[in-house]
DNA sequence: TATCCATATGAGCATGTTTTCAGATTATTT
DNA sequence: AAATAATCTGAAAACATGCTCATATGGATA
C-alpha cells in the first residue's frame, strides 16, 4: 500500500505529470516555514494594522494611534498586542503611557516592497 | 466646532503629542494605496495559497497543484480563482488542461523576503 | 452526438477576525 | 488613599475566509 496517499482521501486524482509534481514535493518549503510565513503575512494583510505600522516611522503611544488611525483606543490597542506577539513592534513604557515603534527594518522593507509591486500591478 | 474629529465620535481621546500626529497623518499612505497593500498581504497571508505559489515554480496544472498541496481540486481552483484575480497568477489554456505560473517575479520576490525575515526572528 | 475529463463555480457550513462595550490594570497626582 | 489617566483585556456581535459538496463549463475523444 502507498503511504503517501493524501491523508483522509482527500485528492482522487491522477497525476498529470508526475515529474514535476515530485520536483514540486521535494522543494516544497518546511510546514514550520510555512506557517511562520502565513502568520507574518497575515499580520501586515489588515488595513488598521497597515496604518498602524507605516505610521510607527515615528515612536507613538496608542492614544495618538488612535487618533491617526480614527478608530477606539481599545481597537488599537487590541491591534497592537497582536504586533506585538509576531513581534513586528515594540513597546517601550514611560510612566503610565506605553510608547511603540517597529521592532526592526524588515517590516518597514516588506511594506515598501510590498507598495512598489501595488502600484505596478 | 471641530471638524477634526473622528466620524461617529469613535475616538474622544486627548492628542499627548500633536506635533507626532500632524506629522503621521500627513506622511499616512492614502486610502488606495493602504487597500491595495492589504489585499496583496492577504493573498499571501493563507498557508494553501503560499504552498500554491512556492510550488509554482514550476508551471503546473490544478490537477498536480491539488496533488501536491493535499487538498481537493475544487479548493485549489477556488484559491487559484483569487490568486488570478489579483493577478499573482497567470493561467495558460492548453486544450482541457489549464497550467498556472507566476505572474510575475515581484512574488517570488516578496516571498523570499518574507522567508528572511521570518526566519531571523 | 454522447461521453469523458479537467477545471470552474455557487451555496452552505465551520472557523477566524475585527471591532465594540464594559470592566480591569498600572501608574501618576492630589 | 482616592481620584484620575493611559492602556489592557474578555466577551460578544458583525463580518470575512476556506473548505466541501453538488453542479456547471469547455474541450477532447469515441
Amino acid at each position: 500500500m502507498d503511504t503517501n496517499e493524501p491523508s483522509g482521501d482527500v485528492c482522487t486524482v491522477h497525476e498529470i505529470d508526475p515529474e514535476a509534481v515530485k520536483y514540486a514535493k521535494q522543494h516544497a518549503l518546511p510546514g514550520r516555514n510555512i506557517e511562520r510565513l502565513s502568520r507574518l503575512f497575515s499580520a501586515l494583510s489588515d488595513p488598521t494594522r497597515l496604518r498602524i505600522l507605516h505610521a510607527l516611522t515615528i515612536e507613538l503611544c496608542v492614544c495618538d494611534l488612535a487618533i491617526i488611525v480614527d478608530l477606539s483606543v481599545s481597537a488599537v490597542s487590541h491591534q497592537l498586542r497582536l504586533l506585538r506577539d509576531r513581534d513586528l513592534v515594540r513597546a517601550r513604557r514611560d510612566g503610565r503611557m506605553v510608547h511603540y515603534s517597529l521592532a526592526d527594518e524588515h517590516v518597514r522593507h516588506l511594506m515598501d516592497t510590498g507598495v512598489v509591486h501595488a502600484n505596478e500591478g
